[in-house]
DNA sequence: TCAAATAATAAACCTAGGTTAATGTTGTTA
DNA sequence: TAACAACATTAACCTAGGTTTATTATTTGA
């Protein structure tokens, strides 16, 4: 592991308010991620292919994209540094990933093998508590945006996503923000114009 | 325990094709669910109230549904026997459920008060596994209804329910199945006009 | 620094699904 | 079995958001 600050902040990250997992049981792991670097615009994991990986983002931010057969993007969400990010279908079910993870930054991540990451975290409990955890967090994100796209209107689910996004709201095209609320550009624009 | 036969079913279906369970590992459990009757239209939970339990169904279903400020039903999900069923936010957060649950018909179920579930989970690994399965499938299928809500028309929702819910697609209102796919029962008869 | 590409906005028009209100159609229960 | 309630359908109308096509910013990169 050569470097240093950010291995720092992944434990810091598994440790700290997300996972809340004992920093002893971190140093018993012999995890060999492997640093990779992306450019904007590069893949992490691709529509169509499996994805045994997961990834620790220790620099910049990605968002999940698929491509439906008739060719519109949908944006499902977004990750950003300091977190974790991978398609947990792909991963625990070993089947190709329904989505793409993109770049929209340079991204500096840490790579990790999901098999051998699982089969390690079976014998490590305070790991798999924060396992556990991890995915209830998830789950309940997926609650929440169920509930958005049947209870809220774009506008509403426009303000939320501000609202929730501080850190990327700034820092990404509209489109994205767009196929992320289940909108076109065009409706975001109107929206915007109709809110100003 | 005296349900004998739901018992076996039960300890069968977390063994079985969704949990994976070794059999030995749950009896070393000491588990005392209190055994539960519902009848057609009463709640297992409450919107806006605590629901620290969970509950495997031994016979009959239900449905999860929020009402929103502005008293639009919401039915997020149904479950049926052999299941479980909960609010995961509630339980795991310690804070109030989002959604009741109701029964569709005459219920019986067992309810587990999950603080002490979850505290002899922590010592079985098998279990903790088997939860985390769960989870992982819990989000899967948020992740496809997430994609269903902004891909998809609303006629290929349904008939997407209506395949994947054979067991329950002629046993309950349409107005639930029109609120389960986020359109009204106006929209929905229209839909099934359209169809025949 | 100037093209070329990409992103955002705008206008005109269209459509799926919401809303309201009326009318059948089942299902309960007294 | 009559009467009431809940459910389902239909029609008429409305609106949010989609589609198409232009126009105007912004980026990007040579």
């Amino acid at each position: 592991m050569s470097l240093q600050i950010p291995m720092e902040d992944f434990v810091h990250y598994f440790l700290g308010n997300n996972l809340n997992i004992d920093k002893a049981d971190f140093d018993k792991f012999g995890l060999k991620p492997k640093v990779k670097h992306y450019q904007k615009g590069q893949q992490l994991i691709i529509q169509g292919q499996p994805a045994p990986t997961f990834f620790f983002l220790v620099k910049g931010f990605v968002r999940y994209l698929s491509v439906s057969a008739e060719g519109k993007e949908f944006t499902q969400s977004f990750a950003y540094a300091p977190g974790i990010s991978g398609s947990t279908r792909a991963m625990t079910k070993n089947v190709n990933s329904l989505f793409s993870i993109e770049a929209l930054d340079d991204v500096i991540c840490l790579e990790f093998d999901w098999p051998v990451f699982f089969e390690q975290m079976k014998s490590q409990p305070g790991f798999m508590a924060a396992y556990n955890r991890l995915l209830e967090n998830m789950f309940i994100k997926k609650e929440e945006r169920e509930y958005a796209f049947v209870q809220q209107s774009a506008e509403q689910r426009y303000l939320t996503f501000l609202d929730k996004n501080p850190l990327i709201r700034d820092k990404i095209p509209l489109k994205m923000i767009a196929s992320h609320i289940g909108i076109t550009p065009i409706a975001l624009s109107r929206i915007r114009n109709r809110l100003k």
